[in-house]
DNA sequence: ATCCTATCCTGGCTGC
DNA sequence: TGCAGCCAGGATAGGA
């Protein structure tokens, strides 16, 4: 599923296509993708406006637009699950699962496509309030291991949740958090108030490196939704150390991989080198 | 403050 | 082969 490697990659290899492309018109094929503005009201806020940024906060993606070199609002888009992000030559067939369609100058396509329906494609006149409950970026600089060490001893929750609450970290999903505590030797449940200050801190630099490699290999693409804008596959399924792997053995120890729920979502873990905190 | 459940969706899978 | 039923999963809202 897109977390911050799929949306950073998205971001760069669209970037390129888009950047300077004249929005000509809108189409919407699914309503509910462009919010509550609706089809019509969307498609004459967009038309005649160029695009001239494009940029990744937490999962979200952001278009600038302009109208006659000046700003006149934003693309917010969200893929959630299964959308995709692609320009294409007008000419070629999206497919069925289309859901909202930019024509562009120079006979070129945006188009958004989401199989789940999800994925939101909206414009917004400012970004006010939008990225108000969104934490610190994981690779940004917005905060050191010192500094993520003591947001984990300001709250008491279980750290598979809590590295999912986009409010406390942004970016990171159920694979990369699975991938990110096996690094650390940490249990999903274990009390994040209760993680000693250099395991903490070795947790915040293996969520870095694993985001960093992630990028690096394009994502990771281990069923048939998410593929780069050039419809690729990325490749960092390849280094998946427990996420889907259950009943295999862990690469590290070799203990068999097991697959719990953790707060309704699907937790891979090796229990030798995540061992199980005293109180659960 | 934290946790839990439901909602939004559909392709793919299981089981009969 | 067909079909019903279940499941995954990011974000958010509302309730406990």
């Amino acid at each position: 599923m897109p977390e911050l490697p799929e949306v950073e990659t998205v971001v760069r290899l669209v970037r390129p296509k888009l950047v300077g492309r004249r929005i000509e018109g809108a189409t919407v094929y699914w309503p509910r993708t462009v919010g509550d503005q609706g089809p019509d009201a969307f498609a004459r806020s967009i038309e005649g406006l160029r695009a001239v940024r494009i940029w990744r906060r937490a999962k979200y993606i952001v278009v600038d637009l302009e109208r006659r070199g000046r700003a006149a609002g934003h693309l917010l888009i969200h893929l959630r699950m299964t959308g995709r992000l692609q320009v294409d030559p007008a000419s070629s067939d999206g497919g069925k699962y289309v859901r909202v369609e930019l024509a562009l100058d120079r006979g070129k396509t945006l188009r958004f496509i989401d199989v789940r329906k999800f994925g939101r494609f909206e414009y917004r006149e400012d970004l006010t309030g939008v990225f108000e409950r969104i934490g610190p970026e994981p690779l940004d600089g917005d905060l050191d291991a010192a500094q993520f060490s003591r947001e984990l001893r300001a709250r008491q929750r279980q750290l598979k949740p809590l590295l999912l609450d986009q409010s406390f970290l942004a970016g990171l999903g159920n694979i990369y958090v699975d991938e990110a505590l096996h690094r650390a030797g940490l249990h999903p449940l274990r009390r994040s108030d209760r993680v000693p200050g250099p395991r903490a801190r070795r947790l915040f630099d293996e969520i870095q490196a694993t985001l960093r490699e992630a990028i690096r290999r394009e994502g990771s693409s281990f069923d048939t939704f998410y593929r780069t804008p050039e419809g690729q596959p990325g490749s960092y399924q390849h280094q998946f150390r427990v996420y889907g792997r259950q009943g295999r053995a862990c690469r590290a120890c070799g203990r068999t991989v097991i697959k719990i729920v953790v707060g309704q979502r699907g937790t891979h873990l090796c229990t030798r080198c995540q061992p199980a905190p005293r109180v659960l």
